[in-house]
DNA sequence: ACCGTATATACGGTGTACCGTATATTGTGT
DNA sequence: ACACAATATACGGTACACCGTATATACGGT
């Protein structure tokens, strides 16, 4: 997967793309129907942009049960990941981030990430 | 200037304005023409994406006679630098970018940044 | 086998970012 | 004052990213 870093920042660029990798970033891992409470919007919305991530080589997807649980891909590079860092620290403290995080602890009923240890 | 980082992403995802920023972070400081001659690219374009980078804080500009140069601006915030950073660090030797650079120091007729020390 | 839930994809519509051309603006030299 | 060079902006056209709706797919429970 070549990851061209104009096409990183523009998979950065979006606001739904940008709140996912920022709470994925955070939480480690999510799956999409934590998205779509997290950041209050429709579902296919969310999946379509996590397909671009996943397609670019930002994310990695797996399956659990009925679930998908999105992390950070494991081998995306140093600089992006750099990028992704350095963005975190910077915002994450605030709008809209800081709610994004706050209506995602209160999710009801979430689902349990079962990790294979 | 409020500096949104979805903002910064979607100005750094254009490849005339990577292509310059990339190559005015390198260089320190470069005029409209010497960016036309380097990407290759026509002027007005060249002045719009600029324009654009301005407009947000990204870069600054300076007038010296008839021309007029932009460095990354000053008061940039801290991680939108480190950003930069990390991307000249990743890709200043690969294509595109490394040919700008060539092509810059090709260009004949260079006019010289005269700055007040 | 069937139903409900989670997720993904297909499809047509819409806004907007970017483009090249043409022109305005600003400065320099004669 | 005039001509030339560097830069900026205005304008109409086009491509494409994103949208919501509708539907397909995959899994779990009964």
């Amino acid at each position: 997967m070549e990851m061209q870093c104009r096409q990183f920042f523009q998979l950065l660029s979006d606001d739904t793309r940008l709140r996912s990798l920022m709470l994925i970033q955070q939480v480690g891992e999510l799956c999409v129907c934590e998205l779509v409470h997290a950041l209050g919007v429709i579902q296919p919305k969310v999946s379509r942009h996590l397909a671009a991530l996943r397609d670019c080589g930002v994310v990695a997807d797996r399956r659990s049960g009925q679930w998908i649980y999105y992390q950070i891909h494991p081998d995306l590079p140093e600089w992006a990941r750099q990028v992704i860092d350095a963005t975190v620290n910077e915002e994450a403290t605030r709008a809209p981030y800081v709610y994004d995080l706050a209506a995602l602890s209160e999710m009801p009923n979430r689902p349990v990430a079962a990790r294979c240890a």
